[in-house]
DNA sequence: GAGCGGGATTTTAGCGTTAAAGTAGAGAGT
DNA sequence: ACTCTCTACTTTAACGCTAAAATCCCGCTC
């Protein structure tokens, strides 16, 4: 390994000076410079980030910290790179498995350490868990847990999003709507508001809230979806229409009517959430609420920003706001 | 911020023997080391991962470097990461966004310094690129690009992969495959090998290989992967098979048929490459070439780890082998 | 009671960097 | 000629930890 003090010798300078160039902190006369430049190519040195960690106190580098990597994360994860990347810092990637284990230790004094901030997608802990943590480092919590006050925090207007979804199912002449997935848990309060959107839409159109409709599933997969809807079909539960609490369940439900000959929209419309990537390309086109993954990550990063550049006023909690994305799988679609 | 010295302190205790409390490096009597605990208890203490770091030259951490998070590479680290965490370590996943200039400075000095080993997805780097790159930190190589035969490699048998695909439409009776996103192009060795084996397939069975069914498209994405498809439709040029280059541009194509009004796989059979979550629930299911991304991770963190505990014998190069998963998407399909 | 073995603990010496204080020398002002 | 200032560079002192060597202490042997 190269050091700063080879370079040093090499240049026949002060290890500072050679710090002084690399960092272009204190001004360094032309030739000295060049020597010192010289000596850096010579030898092929780079700093040891380790050291400067260390010393400096400061890593250049956020952490995002999700549940899984794949599908909403994914998408959510490509957005947010592009905005650390531009405030000339780097963007690490953790799993958590959305285990409240994980995301505490994500959250311990040791990892916080390695980041000059953190996002973190909150799914595990709750608001008494959270309110242990004692830290100043700059943390951002997306997702849809209650959090403590002082922490920053985005997540997505669920109620209304849901609500959305349904009321436009109904509105297109659907009666009976399965909330796949919307069931009421205390530990995951993305559920519990999606199903308290879909019982409002029920409720200002005027119709019954039958809790026949409300269908759990196991895992927020499209496999788990599927199952659950054809378990319904199979109980001869009559529906015409499905509010299902993501996208990604909500693709298991198109494989569930394909595959039981029920027709997307006619007999049966279908409305999922989040609209991802894949969503306006499952025939007939999937009808979905829009979290605006984009905007969430902007409010997010910018949040962090401020936080990192020392801002110390009040934490923000910011809900954003949704959109129906109207496609195929409703009638009234394009 | 909390300090070994400051538990010491507390204990009466030399720094040492807090670390050695710590760490359970050297044994500690019991009484002395009950004190520790309850110093490190009383003043919440946690060890500087940093400071460790500089001085002990470990990380514990693992990189998975990637070009983008979603699709494929996330569902692949979330593989990849319950086998990193079984031996102790963490993962955490960088983007390139596919950039040479990215994925060299990945393999930098300095940024290797970070992380005790790394897995690289290559998709923008050629060989001799790789072959500047000269570092004894243990890297594994994934992806389809050529590279030095002194770095570990796992890639996939693409060129098989396709011609079962391919072979499996025309034995199910398509005479005019669109080889969607299957150009030559040095630059992408996936698209070339996977189109070699779209034109072994036709020759193999005697079939004519005509350049007008290989439709380069701009982006592997679905929306590339529709239009393109769309073009190919509105040109007139007949045809009654679609061979995709990875599943999400197969998705595209999904749209596109479906928009155009051919029905799949009566009029058009269709096949793609990866073998996604999704594949299986986008109706009729996708048939795909299922990568095995399982045993892909396998392989490569294998490599990886044997690297990490001190195997300094030669690099190993690994085609990993693919079959065929048909769905409803090819005739002979389920 | 001097010498020895061995477990428990401490001392020493950095890991590679950078913030801050220090020095040396040239030129300007009086 | 004596400060005074300014620039260019160097010295010092950590950041918080741990590998290795050193020391201490106690019981045991002969």
């Amino acid at each position: 390994m190269v050091r700063m003090a080879d370079v040093a010798r090499e240049a026949g300078v002060s290890v500072m000076t050679v710090s002084n160039v690399v960092n272009e902190r204190l001004p360094v006369n032309e030739p000295t410079r060049a020597r010192v430049m010289a000596a850096v190519e010579a030898l092929g040195y780079e700093v040891n980030l380790t050291a400067r960690h260390l010393r400096a106190g400061r890593t250049d580098t956020v952490a995002f910290i999700v549940p899984s990597f794949h599908d909403y994360f994914g998408e959510v994860s490509d957005k947010i790179a592009p905005l650390i990347e531009a405030e000339g810092r780097h963007l690490v990637l953790e799993r958590t498995s959305g285990s409240p284990e994980h995301e505490m230790a994500a959250l311990s004094v040791a990892r916080l350490q390695l980041y000059d901030g953190v996002l973190l997608s909150v799914v595990g802990l709750d608001r008494d868990q959270l309110d242990r943590v004692r830290t100043a480092k700059p943390i951002v919590l997306l997702g849809e847990r209650d959090v403590p006050d002082r922490f920053n925090h985005v997540r997505l207007a669920n109620e209304e999003g849901a609500r959305l979804a349904t009321a436009h199912m109904i509105e297109h002449g659907s009666r009976r709507i399965v909330g796949l997935g919307c069931t009421f848990d205390t530990a995951h309060m993305m559920t519990s508001d999606r199903r308290i959107g879909w019982e409002r839409a029920h409720r200002d159109a005027g119709l019954d809230v039958d809790a026949r409709y409300v269908v759990p599933i196991s895992t927020f997969t499209s496999a788990a979806g599927r199952d659950a809807l054809l378990d319904v079909i199979a109980s001869g539960l009559p529906f015409d229409g499905v509010f299902a609490v993501t996208d990604v369940v909500a693709l298991g439900a198109v494989a569930a009517l394909a595959e039981s000959g029920l027709r997307v929209p006619t007999d049966v419309q279908l409305a999922g959430f989040d609209n991802l990537d894949m969503s306006s390309f499952v025939p007939p086109g999937l009808t979905s609420v829009d979290a605006n993954h984009e905007g969430v990550a902007e409010t997010a990063v910018g949040l962090l920003h401020r936080q990192m550049a020392g801002w110390t006023g009040p934490a923000e909690h910011v809900v954003a706001p949704v959109r129906l994305v109207v496609r195929g799988s409703t009638r009234g679609g394009a």
